[in-house]
DNA sequence: TAGATTGTTAATCGATTAACAATC
DNA sequence: TAGATTGTTAATCGATTAACAATC
């Protein structure tokens, strides 16, 4: 099975987020899940394709049956545990963001540094000593990790995280962190993200 | 002049980074600025070349001259006027993030509904009532904007942000917003972001 | 001159899209 | 059957890269 382009992968999650904010149709066509994703009705049939997912002629997609195909897809079809490191602001509001839970994801651990903060609650979930992080990590407690530290944490608590055979990590300290070829990383940078916006408002 | 590609744009601000985050060095190669910003060295003399910016063979780019070059095309030659809508935990920590004063952004004004928070300070600015918003903007008191709101209020907020001339929009609210062709907008979505990393991890 | 590095070309690669036969 | 919509091809578009002459 070859490997799916990384412009179909940043698409599937918006075919998925119609999909299921949609509950009640039986079929979608690639016209609708074109508007919705915003791209061209071609490019979802070429997607779905690729995906090996088949519609029927004159009819559309199953939309649950695309669900399940998507969500088994990016990893999903059983939910993944997810840890928030960084109490602050930044941490605090990502945990509380409800719309994780319902996209697939639960966040089953929060750490931060700070002694003031370990021992609150934030939702259900108890703030950590960092110190426990490598341990729940290696234990399998989470694979993926949000960053929500300083940007002079950051690279530390990464090779932390790699050490103990994280899977993924999605960066929000202002710093690109380095990992090796086995994690996958992605960053999301104000900074940037402003600029690029700057050239073309 | 021709518009530089998606791609171009996206890469500037890496380079912008390398370039002020070493602040001595008086020139910069293209192999320096490629591995920083993670592509390759004939990348970055095409996305230069496409800049109209000229180096010198043998010994490389000015690192000042391109560092004005670039923030003078990212339209960062003069500082820019930021406000931030929603001072929750999101907004709170967007506010607080000191970096981005660094980059050529001021957080001129923090709006908010909750007449708990309006006139708290945030660092050096007073949270405002939402309802002064359009006219701050109209004013031109700010031309950027950072939606930091619940989902339910990001397309109303939008649409009163457009109304009121905004020029661009980052949106981190977990909802797409629709906007005219007129208004640039990015949209930061962290469930996105963690499907597309579940199908790499 | 010798070494370094740009600027540009041509080739390649990857992604998008129009178009339409297939078929429900 | 008639209308709708997929699945796929071929064309096009956009972006990347190797290679190397130009030249500091």
């Amino acid at each position: 099975m070859s490997e799916l382009s990384r412009a179909t992968v940043s698409r599937l999650p918006r075919y998925l987020r119609l999909i299921e904010d949609s509950a009640d149709s039986r079929t979608v066509s690639s016209e609708a899940l074109a508007a919705a994703a915003g791209v061209n009705a071609a490019n979802v049939r070429r997607d779905l394709s690729d995906l090996g997912f088949q519609g029927t002629r004159g009819v559309g997609y199953s939309a649950p049956a695309l669900r399940d195909r998507i969500r088994r897809e990016l990893g999903i079809e059983r939910r993944r545990k997810v840890a928030i490191i960084g109490a602050g602001n930044l941490g605090t509001a990502l945990a509380r963001y409800s719309g994780l839970s319902k996209r697939g994801f639960d966040v089953v651990a929060i750490y931060d540094v700070d002694a003031g903060r370990i021992g609150q609650l934030i939702g259900d979930v108890k703030i950590q000593d960092l110190e426990e992080m490598p341990s729940d990590c290696s234990f399998g407690c989470f694979d993926m990790a949000i960053l929500a530290v300083p940007a002079s944490s950051a690279q530390p608590v990464t090779d932390d995280l790699v050490a103990a055979g994280i899977a993924s990590i999605l960066n929000f300290a202002p710093i690109r962190v380095t990992v090796p070829d086995t994690v996958a990383v992605r960053q999301v940078d104000l900074s940037t993200e402003l600029q690029i916006l700057s050239y073309y408002g």
